[in-house]
DNA sequence: CCCTTGACTGCAATCGATTGAAGAATCTTT
DNA sequence: AAAGATTCTTCAATCGATTGCAGTCAAGGG
C-alpha cells in the first residue's frame, strides 16, 4: 500500500525503463498502457517496476504524438475594461461550473485571462497545439477577432449574445429580453424615471439597455438614463456611491448591469438612507450565487449560468467530434427576491 | 493590419513553411524566433510567410524540446469533502487572485480538480511532464501524500497550515490564532456560550476551532460545542437552518468555519427573528469579498487571500529558479463589521 | 593569390513518447 | 515434418519543433 518514499535512482524515460526491464522502449509503452497485446507476465512485471522507481510517462511527449491533449482551454478576453480582473464574481461563477463539467468529463483546464493587445491573440491560442478546444467567456469588443477565427477553428463555443449571420457558436441569454424583464419589473412597480447602471460598450451590456429601453417605451415613458460605471470592481464602489449620490428626486428605480453592480448600489442607497425596495427598487442581472447572499436578496434577471456552462460544455465537446451545433440563446427569468 | 480571413492553403508545421521558403526548417525556427542569427531579409521573408498563412509554431513540440512549459497547475484537492465543488467561492476567489498573478508573468494556468482516490494522485500530475510548477489550494487529508511528493519535487507551494518539520512549503494563515481572535472577540461582547460552525476533520478547520477552545478555556469558559456542517454548498444551507433552530438558549455566540457558513448562519438566524448581532454574534472566517457584500457585513477573520496568493506565486517562482523557500505563516486579522 | 574571418545557412541529433509492420518464437494442424 | 496460425516482441518512422556543429560563401588582410 505503501508508494516508496525515495524512488530510487529515477527514471526519467521509458527507454531507461525498458534498458532495466530487458525489453525495447514499443513493449514498455504498450506494458504502461496496459494494452493486452504485452503478455501479461512482462506487462506486470514492467508495471511494477515502474511503480517501484517511480515512473510516470512523459504527457507531453505522449500528446505530441497522438495528437490530442485532453486539455481544454477557458478564456477571458479583457478588451474593452483591462482593469477588470479574473476574480470578478460571474467569471468566477460560470469558471467554476465549467470546470466541474470538463473535470468531470477527464479534461483539463487551461486558464488565460488575455489582453487583446496584439490582433491575432485568439490565434495564437487555437493555433497553439496544446488544446483540444476553446472555450470563451464573454465577447468583449472582439466581436470580429472570434468570427475569424471561427471561421477555420471549429472546436469552440463563445459565452455571449447572438448576433444573426454569425459564424461562431454562442451559449448565452437573450439579453435584450432580459433588459426588457428588469424594465417591466420596475415599471410595474410605480417607477417612471428609471436609469441604467453600468457602461454600454460590451454588445451584452449594451443589449440590456435597449431591453430597458424597450420597456420604458412600451410603458411611455423616457428612455432611461444611463449612470456608467467600470466594470473593475476595485473602482466601482465609490463610482456607485457617487451615483447614487447625486439621483435622489432625479431617479425612482435602477436596473442595474449586473448583480455586483446592483450590490453595491443597493449598499450605498442604505448608506443614505434610501430604503431598497420602498424608496427605489433595484434589479440586478446575472443571478449569481452572491445575489441570494446579500441581504435583501436581490431581485435579478437570471441567465442560468450552471446551465449555461453544461451547455457550452456539451456543444464543445459534440465539436470536437466533428459534429456542428448551432448557437443556444436561453429565456432570461426574472427572479423576484427583496429588491424590486 | 487586416489579418488574411481565409489563410489560404494551411501550413501545418515548419517543414512546409521551410519549403515553400526554400530554406531549412532550423532557419525557420531561428527566424520565427527573432534570432538576429538568421539574415535580416530573410528572417523577415519568413515571418511575412508565416503571418500570411497564419501559421504558429506547434507549442507542444517547443516545450517538449524545451522542456520548460510556462504551465503552472493550480490543482484543489477534495479528499475529505468530495461533494465540494471548485464553485467554492473561496477556491475562487483565491484562484482569481493566483489568475492574475501568474498570468502577470506569463505563465498559463492549468486547473485540476482532483479526487485523491488513487494513492498516487499528486506523483501523476508533478511528473506528467507539463507542468514548470505547482500550487496546491489546500492540503486536505492529504498531508502524507504531499510530503511524500515534496521529499523530491522542489517547485511546488501549498495553501494550507504549517506543522513543526514539515518538508513542504505552505503559505497561509495561523489558524489556531484565527480561531482564538474569533472566540475573543466573542467573549468581548458577552457570550459565555460559545459553538463552532463547521467540521473538524481537515486540519485548517481542526485548529480554528482549537483557537476557539483556546479564547474559551482562557475567560473559564467550557469547550465550544461543534455543530457539524459539510462544506458542500447545496446541503449546508439546510444542515445550518437545522442547527440554528436548535440552539435557541444553549448558544448564545457563532464562530463559524469560514464566510460561507456565517453567512447562511445569518441568513438562519434572521429567518427565525433572531437578531444579528444583537442576540447572537457571529464570526466568520476568510475575510472573502462575500463578507463585505452581505448585509449586515460580516465581522470575520481575515486570511489576506490577495497577499497570500502573491506569496504563493513568488515562493513558486523562487522554487523554480532553484531557491529553496520556507513556509509563511501569516497572522490573522479580526474583520470588525457588523455581525459581532 | 591564399588564408582568415564573419555572416549565414543547413544537417542531423534530440526531446519522449506511440504505433504499424515486420520478425521471431511457439503451438496447431494435417 | 512442413505449413500455417498465434502470440509476443522489436524495429523504426513519426509527432513538430530546437540547437550544436559543420559547411558555404564572400569580403578583407597580408
Amino acid at each position: 500500500m505503501n508508494l516508496p518514499r525515495p524512488p530510487k535512482g529515477r527514471i526519467r524515460n521509458i527507454a531507461e525503463l525498458a534498458r532495466i526491464a530487458g525489453v525495447s522502449t514499443g513493449t514498455v509503452s504498450r506494458a504502461l498502457a496496459g494494452k493486452t497485446l504485452v503478455n501479461k507476465e512482462t506487462r506486470e512485471r514492467i508495471q511494477a517496476l515502474a511503480r517501484e522507481h517511480g515512473f510516470r510517462p512523459n504527457q507531453m511527449a505522449r500528446r505530441l504524438r497522438v495528437q490530442e491533449t485532453r486539455v481544454i482551454g477557458v478564456v477571458v478576453p479583457l478588451g474593452h475594461e483591462r482593469r477588470q480582473h479574473l476574480s470578478d464574481p460571474f467569471f468566477m461563477t460560470i469558471l467554476g461550473h465549467l470546470a466541474d463539467a470538463l473535470t468531470e468529463n477527464g479534461y483539463d483546464i487551461m486558464l488565460s485571462r488575455v489582453i487583446p493587445d496584439e490582433e491575432d491573440w485568439l490565434e495564437r491560442i487555437v493555433d497553439s497545439g496544446m488544446l483540444d478546444g476553446v472555450l470563451l467567456i464573454g465577447q468583449s469588443d472582439q466581436f470580429e477577432a472570434i468570427e475569424r477565427v471561427a471561421e477555420y477553428y471549429k472546436p469552440m463555443v463563445v459565452w455571449g449574445s447572438h448576433q444573426p449571420g454569425q459564424t461562431h457558436c454562442t451559449v448565452g441569454v437573450d439579453n435584450r429580453k432580459g433588459g426588457r424583464l428588469a424594465g417591466d419589473c420596475l415599471i410595474a412597480r410605480g417607477c417612471r424615471q428609471l436609469a441604467f447602471l453600468g457602461e454600454v460598450h460590451a454588445p451584452e451590456l449594451s443589449e440590456r439597455y435597449q431591453g430597458l429601453c424597450d420597456a420604458a417605451s412600451a410603458a411611455g415613458l423616457p428612455a432611461p438614463q444611463v449612470l456608467e460605471t467600470h466594470l473593475a470592481s476595485d473602482i466601482m464602489a465609490e463610482e456607485i456611491a457617487g451615483h447614487m449620490a447625486t439621483i435622489r428626486s432625479k431617479v425612482d428605480g435602477i436596473a442595474a448591469a449586473s448583480d455586483l453592480i446592483a450590490m453595491h448600489a443597493v449598499r450605498a442607497l442604505a448608506d443614505q438612507g434610501i430604503r431598497v425596495p420602498d424608496d427605489v427598487p433595484v434589479t440586478g442581472f446575472d443571478d449569481l450565487p452572491l445575489a441570494e447572499q446579500t441581504i435583501p436578496r436581490l431581485t435579478t434577471i437570471s441567465q442560468s449560468v450552471p446551465q449555461g456552462a453544461r451547455t457550452m460544455v456539451q456543444s464543445l465537446f459534440a465539436r470536437i467530434a466533428g459534429e456542428d451545433t448551432p448557437s443556444v440563446e436561453m429565456a432570461p427569468l426574472l427572479v423576484r427576491r427583496d429588491t424590486a
